[in-house]
RNA sequence: GCGCCCUUAGCUCAGUUGGAUAGAGCAACAGCCUUCUAAGCUGUGGGUCGGUGGUUCGAAUCCACCAGGGCGCGCCA
């Protein structure tokens, strides 16, 4: 299938070209000449670099070069103009012709129009949520979420073989606080006349998962098991005889609720990993085995943080990964005091246990506040990746803060205004949840404003991407009714020489950048990139749809024209198509109509 | 104290991995529309890209230092 990157076809053309005005031109230096589109529509539909680039190495004026390159491309077919520009810049203003061919290009390949083969079918691994099954996902879990989500689906699109997973952090001392805080509502479903506080003096470290969602489970407990797991006055009993049933009965109903929330917000996943299963078959041990005999175990004591110190810091001896031999900055533990394995150990095993089923590429979403472990993680990677190409990228969500009638909305666990994900999807519901989310680039923070994200206004993208696309689902509903075939194949050979106006121009350019969009957001890790394509693409179909409105001789449906409103129908198909591909990446539905 | 992330128009944010005169929405201002393609439209003004140096043909983007905000800093995951 040829290419339907026209970025890509005229970089070809133009390194072509450049070989014979530069010969033996070197790799790295080719690698680095690139075509995009231009800003600035007077600048035409390209630009290139290319004369810029070479001119150190063959000792030439960049204008010199670019003159040449110029008036080699000019001779092109759909080529109008080629002309230099700026400090060496070409650019290309193609022919209407050439842009108008692309319609049929997107109307035959339909939602596969966009997709890349960067990818080249790579093993890539996305694990992101991963959130502790101690409780009910909040927001905090679900930008992460949709970022994971939209960014897999993403990379699917790019050609990367993509395995979407969930790490199940099931293997810690949380999940034994979990276990207790569940014993607690069973003994209060069995009527024990203990008090919480009474309570929670017998729990090592003290009672802290409070919350009123455990309450199913202490209820369930009671229902399939009566009192045999408290003592003869409803007591505590001893652990060794509860502990087991509680912890997994309060684990698979906290994965059972979280599964659902999931569901409801359209995340979906390939796998789910279980910590306690990896450290339960050795994988821990066996990786701290390999990292030893690579040299990379020592025992050893940390110099304690600079400035301030903790309050119960004492120097103490313990088992150490040389992360500074791989770019981190101290070297990081292995084991707790209580000869058990760090969470980082465990999460090394992990990693290890994703290569071994084939990641060559790794991505991990995690929450900005796990920042501090991006480095010693990579090392971690780097070490165990040998010379094998496995590498792990990390991207970071910052925080949400959430807006409502202007106020911020505290959240506190304590206070009792914690704001779960299911009342956020109840109320913004899942399309705007997800779209908003991806409004913003990863790393920034951000404010969710229910209020806009709700709004059906301009200011809210994703009512203005789906309105988008409900108008254009209006345009072609109508075409039917006229009799009209809206099928791909049969409005890809409807003549488009009829559109030539300069909204219609501009629609056209913006659908023939979707294949270089998608590939470029693919590299940088960047599903937000797509969010804010459809936004544009909205804005130029919506100014289309206004001028009609001004000039009733350029809306899409002529009835005296048979032609022209064919191949403006074919346009209209075409951007409800790639519409509906975008949001198909970030996993939004795309309305047919809106009333 | 150290490390990482962030700082772009009055506000909320993009900025195609170093490209041309830094863009969009809101707000402001000025017009238009009272429609049949409902949830308005068109245009205008608005900038020391936190600051100062540096790297080079070229910097919002890379480097150094400084200021402000966020996150983290051995047995929490």
């Amino acid at each position: 299938m040829t290419d339907h990157n026209i970025f890509h076809l005229f970089r070809n053309y133009v390194l072509a070209a450049l070989a014979e005005i530069v010969p033996d031109l070197p790799e790295d230096l080719a690698a680095r000449v690139e075509v995009t589109p231009t800003k600035d529509e007077a600048h035409g539909d390209m630009a290139t670099n290319a004369a810029l680039v070479v001119s150190k190495v063959a000792r030439r004026k960049p204008q010199e070069i670019g003159a040449a390159l110029a008036e080699k491309l000019a001779a092109l077919d759909f080529v109008e103009r080629a002309e230099i520009a700026g400090p060496g810049f070409v650019n290309l203003h193609l022919s209407p012709d050439l842009l108008r061919a692309q319609l049929p290009v997107m109307l035959r390949r339909a939602e596969n129009y966009g997709d890349a083969t960067i990818g080249q079918n790579i093993n890539v691994n996305v694990e992101y949520v991963s959130a502790n099954p101690t409780g009910p996902m909040h927001i905090g879990h679900c930008r992460g979420a949709v970022v994971g989500d939209a960014l897999a689906n993403l990379l699917a699109k790019a050609g990367f073989a993509v395995t979407k997973e969930y790490l199940i952090n099931d293997a810690g001392g949380q999940v034994t606080a979990l276990a207790w805080a569940a014993y607690w509502r069973y003994l209060e479903a069995i009527g024990t006349s203990l008090t919480e506080e009474e309570y929670s003096e017998e729990v090592p470290g003290g009672l802290q998962y409070r919350g009123e969602y455990l309450i199913p489970v202490g209820q369930r407990l009671a229902a399939e098991h009566g009192g045999r797991y408290a003592t003869e006055t409803k007591g505590v009993a001893a652990p060794e005889i509860w502990f087991e049933i509680v912890r997994e009965t309060a684990l698979e109903m906290m994965m059972v609720g979280i599964r659902e929330d999931l569901d409801l917000l359209g995340v979906t996943f390939d796998r789910f990993s279980s910590e306690r299963e990896l450290v339960l078959k050795g994988a821990t041990d066996a990786t701290i085995d390999k990292l030893t005999e690579m040299g990379l175990i020592y025992q050893g004591m940390l110099e304690p943080p600079k400035g301030k110190l903790p309050d119960d810091w004492e120097p103490r001896e313990q088992m150490l990964f040389r992360a500074t031999a791989f770019g981190d900055d101290v070297d990081r533990p292995l084991r707790k005091s209580d000869g058990s394995n760090t969470y980082f150990a465990n999460d090394i095993a992990y990693h290890a246990d994703k290569m071994a089923r084939g990641a060559e590429i790794m991505i991990d979403v995690w929450g900005a506040d796990h920042g501090g472990y991006v480095s010693r993680m990579q090392a971690a990677v780097k070490a165990l990746a040998g010379n094998s190409k496995a590498h792990l990228d990390i991207v970071l969500c910052q925080i949400v803060k959430v807006l409502k009638g202007g106020e911020l909305v505290r959240m506190s666990k304590r206070a009792g205004t914690f704001i779960t994900l299911r009342d956020l999807l109840e109320e913004v519901g899942r399309d705007a949840v997800r779209f908003t989310m991806l409004t913003r680039k990863s790393d920034a923070q951000m404010d969710f404003d229910i209020d806009q994200a709700i709004a059906q206004t301009r200011e809210n993208p994703v009512f203005y991407v789906q309105y988008a696309h409900a108008r254009c689902r209006s345009v072609l509903r109508a075409a039917v009714e006229q009799g009209i075939d809206i099928s791909g194949e049969a409005l890809a050979d409807v003549p488009t020489s009829s559109l030539e106006n300069a909204a219609e121009m501009t629609l056209i350019r913006r659908l023939a950048s979707w294949p270089r969009l998608v590939e470029q957001a693919a590299l940088a890790r960047e599903p937000h990139r797509i969010a804010f394509f459809l936004y544009e693409l909205a804005g130029d179909f919506h100014m289309l749809w206004n001028r009609g409105r001004e000039d009733a001789t350029l809306r899409f449906l002529q009835a005296d024209q048979p032609e022209a409103t064919l191949a403006r129908v074919a346009l209209v198909a075409a951007t409800a198509m790639v519409i509906r591909s975008g949001l198909a990446v970030l996993g939004v539905t795309p309305v047919e109509e809106m009333r």
